[in-house]
This record gives C-alpha cells, structure tokens and sequence, in this order.
DNA sequence: TGTACATCAGTGAACGCGCGTTCACTGATGTAC
DNA sequence: TGTACATCAGTGAACGCGCGTTCACTGATGTAC
C-alpha cells in the first residue's frame, strides 16, 4: 500500500481546502480576493502548509473548475437518465432550477468566474461549457438535422441556460413571484430556441422593424 | 460663479480617478481586488484624497457604473440615428462589434461585473441593461405585436449581445478566423431569435428529441 | 515480525510589504464687505 | 477694486493589520531489510 493513509489524508485536506475557498468566495466575492491566508485558516491548516497542494490561489481556482466538471458531468448524467430532455420544458427548467438552487455555490463561482476570472480560468470553464454542449448535441441527434447545426442549438442552449442561472442566483429565494416569472422567462427563451431551430424552416427571414 | 474653478478641478480628479479603476482592471482584475491606494496613486492623488470622492471602492464601482451607462446611451442612439437596427444583421454585428473593440475596457467592466460584482454592483448593471432592451423594444414596435412580446425578445437580445461581447472579448485580436466565426454564430443567434419571435406563429412547439 | 531509515503533510516563527483609515495641515480658490 | 475670512481638495505622516512567502522543524506514515 504505497499511496495509503498519508496520501488519502492529503486528498482529504485538499478537497477541504477547495471547499473553504468555495464557501468563503459566497454570493459576493471573486476568486481573485480571496487570500491564500484566509483559505487555508478556513481549511484549518497554517498558510506554510497550502504550499504542499497549490502553487497559488489560481491553481486552486483551476482545480476547482476540474472539481465542478466533473459534479456537473454526473448531475447532467442522472438528467439524462431521468430522461429530462424528453420531458415538456416546463419540466425541465423546473428541475435545471432545483440543481442550481442545492448547487448554489458551485454556480454562483461557475456563472462568476466564466467571465471574471483570470484568462486561464475562464477557458477551463468555456471548455467545460463546450464539453456539456457536445454532449446535449448528440442526445438530441435526429435524422436530418445536420450536426453543425445541432452544435449550434446546444451551444445556444446551453449558453442561455448558465446565463439563466446567474440570474435566478440572484433573485430573492423569499419572493416566489419573481422567481416564477424568471421562470416563464426561461421558458419562453429555451422555446423560442427549439422554435426558431426546428420549426419555420420556409420562412423567410426579414430583419425590417 | 459659485462653483467653477474648484468645482470643476474636483470633477476632473473625479474623472481620473473612475478612469483609473477601469485601466487597473484591465482584462484580468475585478473591481472588489482593486485597492484603494492602487487607484488613487494611478489617478496621481495621495490615498487619503481618495475619501474626498468616495466613500470606498464600491461606490467608485457605481460610479463607474453610472458613467458607462451614459456612454453607452450615447453610442446607442448614435447606432439608432444612423439606422443601424434596420440594416442586415450582418452590418448590425459589425457595427455592434467594432463599438465593443474601441470601448473594450468599457466592455469588460460591465460583463465581468454584470454577474461577478457585489450585489449593488450587480443590480445596477441588470437595470442598465433593463433600459437599453426597453429603449430597443419601443424602437421594433410594429403592429401587431403586443407589447409584452417585444419586451421579452428585446431582454433576449440584449442578452445575447453581451454574453456575445464577452466572448469576442476573449478572442485573440489576430485570429481573424476565430473572430469570424464568432461572428457568424453571433448573427446566427439573433437571426434564430428573430426568426422564433416573428415567424412561424402557426407551427406548433415539439420538444421530443 | 522488528528495526532502522526515508518521506513528507503540516507546524510555527519570522520577514518585509502594501493595505485602509485617521489626522492635523496647507494653500489655492471663493465669498462678503 | 482691495481686504479679511471661509472653504475644502489635496498633503504627508503615522497607525496597526493581514498579506504572501521562506525556513528549519516535527512526528506520523511508509519502506527496506
């Protein structure tokens, strides 16, 4: 047993450490304020001893995307296998709103970071984005839809979809009307998406206003 | 002349000091990891001048806000004068490209802070954001179309278009083929949202994939 | 199995540094007469 | 217009504090024999 005890033990504190940083980043705070001392006090180890994991606060940013990838992957997997895509919408956005509300965290960094992080850290998670997209474009495979155009949609899909998120984060959990407009909002988006998509294929397109 | 002179040497100091928040943050840094002294010294000030105009940096933040707000107005109603919403989209997204390009700091204040700032910060963005779709809505009235409609594809077009200019703003400025590319996709959304909005009312909505 | 040595995650003290904030001040600009 | 006083943007020094980073260390865990 050469990667035993002491090895799952610095797994362990690793994970605590990307947590702590998780936890304290909250509704408000970006990655790049918060101090390697302050993690590591969260994580309860002495700030010499965050050294032994991440080179800096941005590694530890980086794993953090790798960490959420990879809940993301198994969330959209259990979706996938509930057979969620195939479900009206109504349904869909209402359970794509619950994994955002027991994920809260994990998004808010997700939809903050995406475009306020560092340069290396937003491609990770453009990546991720991208890796997700692939994944619903061959779930909605069907005959006759070139694959361009379905790498399109699910680009679109899912770009709207994390831009949702960020706003429902932000409403008041408290004011349930808000959240059920921002809801039909949603609905009405993803629609419009498959409408324009799949349907209407002989009508013209005219800009004129 | 009650207020000239000082007033107007305060306004400057004023000005300087937002200018130099937006410089310091550049593409890579927040505005919650400025600190107080950086900015002051960019904008030439000892620190202590600083609290002659704000209270702390989320208020310069505001501020800031505010600013790119009437900027953006301006540019806006320019976009409008010249007719730049009933020409093909392709010159739209041109156009709406070339206005992110020469205003890029700008840009990226606004779509990194848009969901990455404190919640004021936030809240201020989204009703800027409010404004300009509800300024575009009243210019796409045609008759016909209820007013509640025009305010949901405006919101979605607007949207859209930073959640474009972030990404454009992550293109390398010399791969010109990364950049067109964007484009297309650019026009391919909007073009699919006008087209899910206005055409095809009578075919029903699917999303059996 | 028992022993002697190697590894290495975490310790604790120390460092120099930039931070936000306070304060009494200065001197150019503005106001009242 | 000239003078005496008020205002207030910006100064410069000082403060205590948390920061990132370094270092020699400790002691539990792992390895070789």
């Amino acid at each position: 047993m050469k990667l035993n005890q002491r090895y799952q033990q610095k797994l362990r504190t690793r994970t605590t450490l990307i947590q702590s940083a998780l936890k304290l980043m909250g509704e408000d705070k970006s990655l790049g304020s918060l101090s390697l001392r302050e993690v590591a006090g969260e994580a309860g180890i002495v700030p010499a001893a965050f050294y032994r994991h991440f080179k800096d606060i941005e590694e530890l940013g980086l794993a953090l995307v790798d960490d959420m990838s990879v809940k993301l992957r198994v969330i959209l997997r259990d979706a996938r296998k509930k057979g969620a895509y195939k479900t009206a919408l109504q349904v869909s956005i209402s359970l794509f709103f619950n994994y955002v509300k027991s994920n809260r965290l994990l998004f808010r960094f997700i939809t903050r970071e995406q475009v306020g992080g560092s340069k290396r850290i937003r491609q990770a998670i453009r990546n991720e984005m991208s890796f997700i997209a692939s994944e619903l474009a061959s779930d909605m495979k069907r005959p006759g839809m070139p694959y361009s155009k379905l790498e399109f949609i699910s680009e679109f899909i899912v770009t709207t979809a994390f831009s949702i998120a960020g706003n429902y984060l932000d409403c008041d959990p408290k004011d349930l009307e808000a959240e059920r407009k921002l809801k039909m909002k949603s609905i009405n988006q993803l629609r419009l998406i498959f409408k324009g998509a799949l349907g209407g294929k002989k009508r013209a397109f005219r800009l004129q206003v």
